[in-house]
DNA sequence: GCCGTTTTCGGCCCGACTGTTTTCAGTCG
């Protein structure tokens, strides 16, 4: 029986869903999560793992039943605790969880009295007022319940970093320049970068809090004022985005702006610190007893807890608070450290822009090198190129390079790794390319050995140099193919293949989990735009905030090297 | 259910808000 981690983790989260609605001992219904959490976070197989008889107990939040759990999990695919429990409650209970307003008692509550179990059920009793009937349950939480309904309804309300961000800067700057405002900003999932959104939670330090709450709540995209307190506003945006708006002193600043940027783990570990030490942090400062140690700014936070400033994208409790006390953070790559671009594309496939202007594009953003790696024969949708179209390419590129100062065109190809994992071309046509990146472009359903061996054969062409988007995914729309990325990594290791962060804000992968393990393996990345126009060669940020989430400095990079030495790199 | 140079048992981050109640439970971040 072979499950992914994610799986597990579901598995245990689903554990924790049950014993929370049963009533069970929080802090074991905690424990479930944190083990949720590390499993999933692991960047390595569990099952691997397991294979090669490592203790699972050293994993933090993993015990001995839970370690028992996992071997039974991937013995036999099933976990006998969650079954039993499962067979102990009725199915459904816990969709109602994800509720806004509903929690554990309430939905006990509600189970127990009309023996409601889905969201048809519920609706139905709050609007024919039955539920009024319930201690607790009044006129505004009813209504609550039944918007929660309909937004249960709607599937996945997750926003695209890239999708919020518009909305995040232009609400900066709409509340930074109201009069009496001294600071502004975007906490929250959105300011340690990841791929994804749930809300903004916006932080303001103001003179006059209640005339900025005013400013706020006029802001154009409003749909709906949600609330609006003495130190919290919340309102929903047309697009259905929620924006928290929270007033903050001066003095607390550094502390609330540490709170609310999370990760809720992060801070977890944090405060426990604290604690350890007698202290205590929360949202308005660092205390010992009664007495303020500090809390204007998170580096002050941070220092008082004698360690390392901790960049956002990092504050996910992998292992950076740990890091941070020896003094061994990374030095996170930045935009200013990228050389050049090795993956994107130009009118000869399916690109919307000429060589020229790319080149000339990768120029102005002060890269001194440019790959194009237009499509190969087999994608024919995409105007693939075929060996003959290939080589009048090249004709053109070297006459630009001629032409062209300060900026060098590479020769590339995006060429697609077929079914039985050959390379659409020729090693005759490959061995001349300065790179090439293999893709998978089709049968995206073979079986996890299957695809697995695809790419590891195409790997094993000595031409093969990066791997592009590796897992294949579409954020919110398509789910990865199915890879063992155990095998992957050694492949690439063995073969010296380089694995791409793909920067197109719907792919983002290899994601942060795998590119933090892909370079604890020792494997190279690239952040790679992939673009198809001259103005998507700007996703590069978008791709370094998730190599940043993966712990990647400037060295863990191909294309931050300059050309001779990346040459030499892909040169095998 | 996990974890430990204060503990193998007794803790487990911390506070605000909401809606309901009439002093606070439940939920949320």
């Amino acid at each position: 029986m072979s499950l992914s981690n994610s799986e597990i983790a579901d598995l245990f989260n689903q554990m924790a869903d049950l014993l929370q609605i049963k009533g069970e001992n929080p802090f074991k219904v905690r424990a479930y999560r944190n083990a949720a959490r590390t499993v999933q976070n692991l960047g390595k197989s569990l099952e691997d793992l397991h294979k090669k008889g490592m203790d699972l107990t050293k994993l933090p939040g993993i015990g001995a039943d839970l370690s028992d759990a996992i071997e039974e999990i991937l013995q036999t695919g099933k976990f006998s605790k969650l079954e039993k429990l499962k067979k102990e409650l009725p199915q459904g209970l816990d969709k109602l969880l994800a509720i806004e307003g509903l929690g554990p008692k309430r939905i006990r509550q509600l189970y127990d009295a009309f023996g409601i179990t889905s969201l048809e059920a519920l609706a139905q009793k709050a609007e024919s007022g039955e539920i009024y009937t319930l201690k607790g349950f009044g006129p505004k939480l009813v209504e609550k319940i039944l918007k929660g309904v309909q937004l249960a309804k709607k599937a996945g309300h997750r926003f695209r970093f890239d999708v919020a961000k518009p909305f995040a800067e232009e609400l900066k700057s709409y509340l930074s320049g109201f009069e009496g405002v001294m600071k502004v900003e975007v906490a929250g999932s959105y300011r340690r970068k990841k791929e994804t959104v749930g809300d903004l939670d916006i932080l303001v330090v103001a003179k006059n809090w209640e005339s900025v709450t005013e400013w706020f709540v006029k802001y154009e995209k409003i749909k709906e004022v949600v609330s609006k307190g003495p130190t919290r506003s919340t309102v929903i945006l047309r697009n259905d985005l929620q924006v928290d708006l929270r007033s903050v002193a001066g003095e607390s600043y550094g502390s609330a702006l540490h709170y609310f940027t999370g990760s809720k783990a992060h801070n977890i570990k944090i405060r426990k610190m604290a604690v350890e030490r007698g202290w205590k942090i929360n949202e308005y400062g660092v205390f010992d007893g009664k007495k303020r140690l500090g809390g204007e700014s998170e580096e002050q936070l941070y220092s008082l807890m004698g360690m390392e400033y901790i960049e956002p994208e990092l504050r996910e409790d992998r292992g950076e608070v740990e890091a941070a006390v020896e003094h061994r953070l990374p030095d996170l790559v930045r935009l200013g450290d990228i050389k050049g671009d090795l993956h994107t594309h130009s009118k000869w496939s399916d690109g919307h822009a000429t060589i020229e202007q790319m080149a000339l594009a990768a120029k102005e953003r002060g890269y001194s090198y440019l790959a194009v790696t237009d499509h190969s024969r087999h994608l024919t949708v995409a105007k693939g190129l075929d060996e003959k179209r290939i080589r009048k390419q090249w004709e053109e590129i070297d006459a630009l390079n001629e032409r062209l100062e300060g900026i060098t065109v590479l020769k590339g190809i995006e060429c697609d790794i077929l079914e039985d994992g050959s390379m659409d071309l020729p090693d005759s046509v490959l061995k001349k390319l300065d790179v090439v990146l293999g893709a998978v472009h089709y049968k995206f359903n073979l079986s996890k050995k299957e695809q697995t061996r695809r790419v590891v054969k195409a790997m094993q062409n000595r031409y093969f140099n990066i791997f592009a988007h590796p897992t294949g995914r579409i954020i919110g729309h398509r789910n990865a193919y199915e890879l063992d990325m155990s095998e992957i990594f050694a492949a690439c290791k063995g073969e010296g293949v380089i694995l791409e962060i793909n920067a197109q804000p719907e792919r983002l992968d290899l994601d942060d989990i795998y590119a933090k393990a892909a370079k604890e393996e020792g494997i190279r990345l690239a952040v790679s735009t992939d673009a198809h126009d001259t103005m998507s060669l700007d996703f590069m940020q978008y791709g370094l905030n998730q190599a940043r989430r993966g712990w990647l400095q400037k060295s863990d990079l191909v294309n931050t090297l300059p050309l001779s030495a990346l040459k030499k790199v892909l040169k095998k």
